[in-house]
DNA sequence: ATCCCGAGGG
DNA sequence: CCCTCTGGAT
């Protein structure tokens, strides 16, 4: 099956099954969902939502975070992975905010990765969820996802799945196709014994068809 | 034991 | 390319 082919299979099936799709870390605007994604590295997105809204009523915004004593802010984001990381990723990147932008969240890829504590995903998911801009973050959801269902092949790394997921999604389904990667991963095509039985992919996945042989 | 919407540094 | 950071859920 050519790439294009697949690549229509599967924007069908989700746009049937799953027509809704959005990120299901809680947040109010830019500054917040750069503080929900942050945190919610190696970690579960219920958990983020548990401690962003303590967090940002005590620091609302990046004035305020940039001044956050340390270990207060450790307290409060200790649950979650790397909390020693993450909390001097959110204070330096909370002052870079303030030295270098205005206080105010950039919305170009760019400006964004110069952010302590942002890498290209982190930037790509705020720039499209924030920012309603055309851009594929890839997680290890979206990249595992993809890889098995065809959608990319032998991608070396995030980046380069990236440009092989942009070449054929349409800019304006694109967050919406993330999201849709993002969730079938966590909850069907998970990393360990994916959901394959609940799977309406399977007739064209290649990882299913290889499963088979063993 | 293995994985969760990674980033920084060597 | 590799390693480290590092808590909680399953």
């Amino acid at each position: 099956m050519i790439k294009k082919e697949r690549f229509r299979k599967v924007i069908d099936y989700f746009t049937t099954h799953m027509p809704v799709a959005e990120t299901e870390l809680t947040y109010e605007n830019p500054f917040s969902l750069l503080v929900a994604v942050i945190l919610s590295a190696q970690c579960t997105d219920r958990r983020v939502n548990m401690i962003t809204p303590v967090l940002l009523s005590r620091y609302p915004d990046a004035a305020s975070m940039a001044e956050a004593n340390s270990g207060e802010l450790f307290e409060m984001i200790k649950s979650c992975s790397y909390p020693n990381n993450k909390a001097k990723h959110l204070i330096a990147m909370s002052r870079t905010l303030i030295d270098k932008f205005d206080g105010a969240v950039p919305d170009n890829l760019e400006d964004l990765q110069k952010l302590p504590g942002v890498g290209r995903k982190t930037a790509n998911v705020i720039l499209s969820v924030a920012f309603h801009k055309p851009a594929m973050a890839v997680d290890t959801h979206v990249f595992r996802v993809s890889e098995r269902i065809g959608l990319t092949t032998r991608a070396k790394n995030p980046y380069d799945a990236e440009l092989q997921l942009l070449k054929y999604i349409p800019e304006e389904k694109l967050s919406l196709a993330h999201h849709w990667l993002i969730l079938h991963g966590r909850y069907i095509c998970t990393a360990r014994n994916p959901k394959c039985s609940e799977c309406g992919l399977r007739a064209f996945c290649t990882y299913y068809e290889k499963s088979l042989d063993k």
